[in-house]
DNA sequence: ACAATTAATGCAAGCGGTTGCACAACTGTC
DNA sequence: GACAGTTGTGCAACCGCTTGCATTAATTGT
């Protein structure tokens, strides 16, 4: 069937281990063998069996990488930067989606356990506890979520929701509600913290709304109780609530940002071409990606690393959040940036 | 390390050739002995190490899925499709993006054959000899590719791009763009040859701009060209493009639907989301993704499967085309839809 | 009661590689 | 010219698991 290294060592007249370490260990073979052997190689069509080499190296080349779902547009830039940063490191990685269920998570991470390097965990469901556990049957870096012991990268969603929630109150906003996400995100309960001190800082009323799913359905359904609520300005866990929350809010007969402000969280492409664009926290995905496959992969040197990577996120003012109730500054020019890194 | 047969074995007091058979043939180990061995297994946290067990059996239970761009939002829908059904027989599935790249397609299918049962080639950009090359190494299906002996899923998008092109003459548009997608794309040739043939028979004018990258950039920055051209109607390859053109006409001046009507093909989620609501041709993509997953691993079967799947598309009629400059029917209500099955 | 099945288990080879060790052929040293 | 040190290669065990075959015990038929 396939071409193994048995084939290349008879058509080399080497032994097999010879061209093994013609492979793996290169120095150890002399030039003209080497390069007699990586001939043949050619010629027949070689390619080591990565499963086989790791059997005996215990190293897969291959990483996990968990996502709630790979629909939500939050997800592949991330997924896209990962993959390209560990092929670039020789790595493949297999993607499994959980469709939020925390059950799942567990049971996908237990079946990718044996034949990966490390599992990225984005953005997780379960319980703190289940991810110490399982970290100790495979190297876990955790996205998007604090766990002491755990390596992880996380956004810093707390200082965008503070950029947010003051660009509201530095409007005017008085009344402001928050939708949250899902049961069980970390992110969304940080958010949460984040806006409700900031608010209150600010002298304004944060009311919450939730818990949702982190879809434009979820924002959708919750423009009846938005309005009702009185709010004249919104911030949701993301740019999906947020995009169906504006839907919801038009299709009602309000006005955005004239009646309502609105906020989302990630600046996801969609947010850029959606009228009117999206005022929102951007979070830097695709390095998220990067970061977690480099540290799980610097993992297998410095055991048991612990790192938390924190990124900085910034708000991107566009045109769903306007002057506000109070006092009017002259109209704004289009995707302002606030950087979180200044913030006071 | 990690807790294998022999622990088990040992544990149980057999040998490891019945904890073998305990998991993958049951029925010929002693009801006592089973119970007891899976107690223990169950006790250590023992899992089959697949790998392993590939290297004997010749099935990875993974299988490998390629696209051009995880981040084009026509694929996530497709990709969570395919992992869930794989899953559902209880395969895991690698991904990887190739930037469009077709060396980096070779590169990966070969660089993947080894640890997955087989590879789903999702819109291609690589010759189709290359293509027939390499199923000689590894089960292929191909989706959205017609290749003779290659088995595949394509969504039927000339016929979508004749009930597009139909939908513009019947409104009186004589003057129409079409905007073509990446080279090498299979996808985009058949539109072509569709669009062209339907407008011939509709007495319309079609004008071909392209190629273009499949982003919405690449509809933005031929914004000047379509006006320039002097169409009254745009089909686009794919909703990311007609988005993307729908923001450049609107900052050149230019008004959707009244000026210009334009037409996507996919319907992404983010159609039904932007202002105007794009009208497009809905292609089944997470469909596909089930089927192709479904063909790959009933290949195994009958082995050599060649057969080619066809999966109908539609026409989704929302904002983004006007009545158009011929005879004005009364306005329609929104999500009208035109099920290419049958069409004239 | 005895041969012939049948059922349950053990044995060992092997899947495609890696790697510690042994060994032979050189190299340089005094 | 004997000795230690290099260098290049082969040998064989092993990674975790499957599977054809042999072995033994239990069951069946006559």
């Amino acid at each position: 069937m396939s071409v193994t290294i048995r084939d290349v060592a008879r058509a080399s007249g080497v032994h097999i281990s010879t061209v093994s370490r013609t492979f793996s260990a290169p120095h150890l073979v002399n030039p003209n063998t080497r390069s007699r052997v990586l001939a043949c190689a050619e010629q027949l069509g070689y390619r080591p069996n990565r499963a086989a080499r790791a059997l005996i190296t215990g190293r897969t080349y291959n990483i996990g990488l968990i996502v709630a779902d790979i629909a939500n547009p939050f997800f592949p830039p991330l997924i896209k930067a990962a993959e390209s940063q560990a092929r670039k490191h020789d790595h493949h990685i297999f993607v499994a989606d959980t469709n939020e269920d925390p059950v799942l998570e567990e049971e996908v991470v237990r079946a990718l356990a044996k034949q990966v390097d490390g599992v990225l965990l984005c953005s997780p469901r379960m319980s703190n506890t289940l991810i110490e556990q399982l970290s100790r049957e495979v190297p876990l870096v955790v996205v998007n979520r604090q766990i002491t012991g755990i390596p992880a990268v996380v956004m810093d969603v707390a200082q965008g929701a503070r950029l947010a929630i003051e660009h509201l109150t530095a409007r005017g906003h008085r009344d402001i509600a928050l939708l949250s996400g899902p049961r069980g995100s970390w992110t969304s309960r940080e958010i949460r913290r984040s806006a409700t001190a900031t608010a209150r800082a600010g002298h304004a009323e944060l009311s919450v709304i939730g818990p949702n799913p982190p879809t434009e359905i979820g924002g959708l359904s919750v423009a009846e109780d938005v309005l009702r609520a009185g709010a004249t300005a919104v911030l949701a866990y993301n740019d999906l609530m947020a995009i169906g929350l504006i839907e919801g809010l038009l299709t009602a007969g309000a006005r955005v940002p004239e009646d309502v402000s609105v906020i989302g969280i990630d600046d996801i492409m969609l947010s850029r071409l959606t009228r009117p664009k999206l005022t929102t926290v951007a979070t830097p995905t695709a390095a998220a990606g990067r970061a977690a496959v480099d540290m799980l992969l610097a993992h297998g040197d410095d055991r048991r690393s612990t790192a938390h990577l924190h990124l900085q996120t910034e708000l991107v003012i566009r045109d769903s959040t306007g002057p506000g109730p109070g006092p009017h500054s002259p109209a704004d020019p289009g995707d302002v940036i606030v950087p979180g890194g200044v913030a006071s």
